[in-house]
RNA sequence: CGGGGCGUAGCGCAGCCUGGUUAGCGCGCCUGGUUCGGGACUAGGAGGUCGGAGGUUCAAAUCCUCUCGCCCCGACCA
């Protein structure tokens, strides 16, 4: 997070109140739902059961992590949603770093003649490119394209820099924008410009690529694990969903709460392809000119749509600890303005200061909008999805407390300021690790494994959720699938060596497979 | 791009079919009072010219034409 942050999470004096603590309206609740019964039920969001992309659509509103843009298939994140995306930067960026990769940035802008010298690329990315034809008051010479992706700049570069194999692997990465013009975009999902990183590698051997592929995968499934609390399955793609010009796509597949699929993050083994359309070669140690193996890598701001569709719930916006930009929110209640000024708040900012000593800068915010009743106050904490409220009022002042309350199961405990910094932090780990647990149940619970197509149907139909059959069909059958139940192979899992009777073909020796509805 | 909805105050909507007083309602917002440990109550108040353009008419949010945009469901995708 740079300095100078927008986000004022800690306003304790006067000053102009932050993003985070900013109005949301209130929409009146749906009419099957009674007021008396739901009262405890967020009124601004639809429940999930009866309508789940509205549902996802008003968290987002609720919790201010996006906003629409006036271009169509465009958002604006907004602070919370942007200190989301800067936490989860961090915690792959430190990975990545960790595992020998380096930052480097590379244009936006993309000649267009690059695009069509990988005739898979071109085809699959040609539909959703946006040109720019028009510049500086001229038309151009060349098109250029605002990059969809940057295999194809970065392979010009690296045939400039690669030469011997002394200059190899390269390993670098890019945090960046790119444009794919989307027909049906959704918030974080599918947004025609979106944020994500980019990481490029050339090695001397097949072998190597290979394993920097799988590297990477595995850096993925372990940073969405334990830092998003995302259980993902990770698998190889089929030949239908492959990355244009790849040679293999991995994937981490991971299960919203409606049971579909969503691709969280993709790692491809590139082959030489793009290393013989750009001319990334190199002299051997044998003395021989040989072609590079590359890799591409990505995950983006997508991730911020898994983590809601996979943690919240009817009142709002859940986050992970780990990556939620406020931990802990401290709520100073009194209706004596006296108390609440002079011994709570004192209390709270020295409370407060000890916890971000403890926890990490910024991650504890004082509530301070005294101008409203607890009852407001604790839920608009709730619905931004910080992940524990600490109530400080008369009450634990006396007893040299605070009650905290945790974001996903409301558990309540009482605990003392002695110690309190091991107390929240470890209050926090359990949250982290029962969401992932819960999510992984949900999963489980939701997966089944089918021996025929009648059954893949019915399953299908009746319950949605993760299907596993051994698979031994190509494109054409992928299709005909989907055409017939609208589910797609999400990958070959890897943990998964069986092998079996296709259900689809009747082939022998088939693979295990994972199907679903997909985002 | 195909199918279905819809654009009226910050948000959610009614009004439009059967054109005509200062365009309503709920929530939110501002002010006061009572409240105050998971979305309070009350009194008063601010705020829209009805997506845009053109047309019909004495008169249009209401009728006609065109246009822009949004949402949902599909084909495509991180």
């Amino acid at each position: 997070m740079s300095s100078g942050d927008v986000l004022v999470w800690y306003f304790i004096d006067t000053g102009p109140p932050g993003p985070y603590w900013t109005k949301w309206s209130r929409r009146p609740g749906p009419e099957c739902f009674s007021r008396e019964k739901e009262s405890a039920m967020a009124r601004n969001i639809v429940p999930k059961e009866q309508d789940y992309s509205q549902w996802y659509l008003d968290v987002i509103r609720a919790s201010e992590l996006a906003d629409y843009a006036p271009v169509r298939g465009c958002m604006v994140i907004r602070p919370t949603g942007y200190a989301l995306w800067e936490a989860i930067q961090r915690a792959f960026d430190e990975a990545f770093k960790e595992s020998g990769h380096v930052n480097a940035y590379f244009p936006l802008l993309i000649p267009s003649s690059f695009l069509e010298k990988e005739a898979e690329h071109v085809e699959g990315f040609a539909p959703e490119c946006a040109v720019v034809t028009h510049a500086g008051g001229d038309d151009l010479e060349e098109p250029l394209v605002i990059r969809p992706t940057s295999e194809t700049v970065i392979g010009h570069m690296y045939s400039k820099w690669v030469q011997s194999w002394r200059d190899l692997p390269i390993l670098i990465n890019q945090w960046c924008n790119v444009m794919r013009w989307e027909k049906r975009p959704r918030l974080f999902l599918r947004t025609s410009e979106f944020l994500w990183q980019e990481g490029h590698t050339a090695h001397a051997t097949r072998e190597e690529a290979m394993e920097e592929t799988l590297r990477m995968l595995e850096i993925y499934r372990r940073i969405m694990e334990e830092h998003l609390a995302l259980p993902v399955i990770a698998g190889e793609k089929s030949e239908g969903e492959r990355f244009p010009g790849a040679d293999n796509t991995y994937t981490c597949e991971t299960m919203m709460s409606d049971g579909k699929a969503l691709q969280a993050g993709t790692s491809h083994f590139l082959g030489q392809n793009f290393a013989k359309a750009f001319d990334i070669s190199f002299q051997s140690q044998e003395g021989r000119q040989e072609f590079a193996w590359t890799t591409s890598w990505g995950v983006s701001t997508r991730l911020i749509g898994a983590i809601i569709m996979t943690h919240s719930d009817n009142d709002g916006l859940v986050l992970p600890p780990r990556v939620a930009p406020v931990k802990a929110v401290i709520v100073p209640i009194s209706t004596d303005d006296a108390v609440l000024q002079e011994r709570l708040l004192p209390r709270a900012k020295e409370l407060a200061d000890r916890l971000n000593a403890h926890l990490g800068p910024r991650s504890v915010a004082v509530d301070t909008q005294f101008h409203l009743r607890p009852a407001d106050r604790f839920f608009h904490h709730l619905q931004k999805g910080v992940p524990l409220r600490l109530e400080l009022g008369e009450k634990e002042l006396a007893a040299l407390s605070v009650r905290s309350v945790r974001r996903d199961t409301a558990d309540k405990r009482d605990l003392s300021w002695e110690g309190l910094e091991g107390a929240v932090a470890s209050i926090l780990e359990t949250m982290q690790a029962d969401l992932l647990a819960k999510a992984r149940e949900f999963r489980l619970a939701r997966t089944r494994s089918v021996e025929t197509f009648e059954e893949f149907k019915e399953r299908l139909d009746r319950e949605g959720g993760f299907l596993e059959a051994y698979f031994a069909g190509g494109k054409a059958e992928e299709k005909a699938i989907k055409e017939a139940t609208m589910a797609t192979v999400r990958c070959f899992p890897l943990d998964d060596d069986s092998r079996g009777t296709c259900f689809f073909t009747g082939k022998k020796d088939a693979k295990r497979a994972i199907f679903a509805r997909a985002y």
